[in-house]
DNA sequence: CTGAAAGCGCTAACAT
DNA sequence: ATGTTAGCGCTTTCAG
């Protein structure tokens, strides 16, 4: 049995409701009974029960995380960005991992609803009208995704992706491959979105492809080189960089060489992306910047509960190795480069 | 105001520990009024409020996981297995990364230890004074360490690191260096224990010098290839696959190639050991097995607390494209793929 | 089978 | 500055 304050206050011969304020309201007690409570509290090793205290507070001082896949590297920076600023607010993170299965991020926000003061939750396949229904079960941000009435993050991924297929045209690419994600996720939409809008497929100039959907891992990407080795594009945008990743390797096992026989372009920047060769090109999601914003929209959606917004935050292509000029070579040099200068 | 028992038993004409009922001892309950309550409950948005069900029941049907660096591909594979064992019984996990900070170890048991049944702490670096007082807090499973008195997990490293010692001797190898992890971890000491005290080394058979402490990252392997340069180590054995891999890039940059001129063993077996260049040789750690062995223990050692087991789970080398013959190129060729076939 | 009452460990008015 | 009282939302005897 642990220690409760009723076993505080007998022993320091004090009420309970002194107890609990030598610790919620210190400056509401005497310094002299303050220092015996805290000190025979202490000596029995007593720790207020936070479970306790927030059914009557209605404050855990908790924020959960539901993610879909914690093995995706996409992830740690977004988590720990997130801890680090709910740390600052003297929150703290609680991760859940559904492994992919929306009935278990179902199960995950009620296991969570009333641990914590409200959830971020990054679930790409999880239909609105669920979500919503959740909402009522607690406080939630979701992120990489727009749900009505729902605070939300997302990443410009569209801005990116057209940003890449710029990249890809002013290399000389103009049979472009979208190596899509899981269907159903809104990121894939917009991708695929701003890919197939993008004004040089609308002049003709270029064409896009569309293959999928894939599983979003290296393993999907490796599965798709023969799909897009049929499929004759020069170039190909992957819906992540674990994709492209495996993509690369998948190619490498065909023969075919990146960027001297395709050029690939991931999306995400995950730390991983630097250390492949060919180091990867890249949209760069501003992974860390979501995390924080997410905490503080559902930090400050407690105080103000009319606004209910929508951030998105820019993203940014980063030119490495996987990005070569295309079929007839004679792209214009100056194109390297240029968006983001790379040590 | 999220709807309570009590709206539910107003709105079906029951009294609340009727509606309590109707939840937890659904058999003790006429199947009539079951079914009315069930349906009021499901018309009313209601759910069981479980911080509340757990002030009384003790129980709350959660396990905490506190992790010191999420972004470790070790621990995927242990979270979600523990997950999935800890799903079979009717449990979910929330994880916290403490980010290498023992302070916030500390915070993070505070945090969880009444919102959970249970607590899987691993965190090298924790005194093990102050885990024994964490243990008042919570029930505590530690991981990758052990504490006198407390049920743990361990992975038998120093039998792996013996049988990496073993195949780079079988190689040819004369001088090899074990390039450490951070200072105070159990497993830093069992590698360097096994590596230091293995047969070889006693007859002078073979030489072995560490290197350390570094840190358990990619940049700490980096960081540490003009030291193993300058050593003139021939083989290095690296405290993980993390580090390994950034070894072998920091040697690329100084132009030591491996395994060429120098043997790489690293330890874990994360998931990108088997996609980097070359693909790595490493001592395998059964991480999914200690995630379940770990669940499992937590939750047993609630029915049974006299039992504080110790388990200790064996580990495997596998054999990669990272080692190579030593400096005089006469290994015996049978050595390569003798414990482990890989495909 | 259902209701009444007590209480899990704690905080928050309200008194004094 | 401290004690009293009520009660957060729920489960669990104990009656009936």
């Amino acid at each position: 049995m642990p220690t409760t304050i009723r076993d505080v206050a007998r022993a320091s011969g004090v009420h309970i409701s002194t107890v609990s304020r030598a610790f919620s309201a210190p400056h509401l007690v005497n310094a002299e009974t303050r220092t015996k409570v805290l000190e025979t509290a202490e000596k029995l090793g007593y720790r207020p029960n936070r479970a306790a205290r927030a059914l009557i507070t209605g404050r855990t001082h908790n924020i959960g995380l539901i993610v879909a896949d914690i093995a995706n590297p996409f992830f740690p920076p977004l988590i720990k960005a997130a801890e680090r600023e709910a740390r600052l607010r003297d929150y703290h993170i609680f991760v859940a991992d559904s492994n992919e299965d929306v009935a278990v991020e179902e199960e995950l926000v009620h296991a969570l609803a009333k641990q914590v003061d409200g959830i971020l939750l990054v679930s790409p396949r999880l239909a609105n009208s669920v979500i919503e229904a959740l909402s009522r079960e607690a406080a939630l941000v979701v992120v990489n995704r727009q749900v009505p009435g729902l605070p939300s993050v997302v990443m410009d991924v569209g801005h990116g992706a057209r940003a890449a297929v710029d990249h890809l045209v002013g290399l000389g690419h103009k049979k472009i491959g979208f190596l899509g994600g899981p269907r159903g996720s809104w990121t894939n939409r917009e991708i695929r979105k701003a890919v197939t809008s993008a004004s040089q497929v609308r002049t003709g100039e270029v064409e896009i492809g569309v293959l999928g959907p894939n599983a979003p891992t290296e393993d999907g990407g490796i599965a798709a080189a023969e799909h897009v080795q049929r499929a004759g594009f020069t170039a190909v945008l992957a819906y992540n960089d674990l994709m492209a990743i495996g993509l690369i390797e998948g190619l490498d096992r065909l023969g075919v060489r990146v960027p001297g026989d395709v050029s690939v372009v991931g999306i995400d920047d995950i730390a991983l992306s630097r250390l492949t060769r060919p180091r990867l090109t890249t949209v760069a999601n501003p992974t860390a910047a979501a995390g924080r914003a997410a905490v503080d929209m559902l930090l400050q959606h407690g105080d103000d509960r009319r606004t209910t917004a929508q951030v998105s935050l820019a993203t940014d292509l980063v030119i490495r190795d996987s990005t070569g000029p295309g079929p007839q070579g004679d792209a214009d040099p100056g194109e390297r480069g240029t968006p983001r200068a790379e040590a």
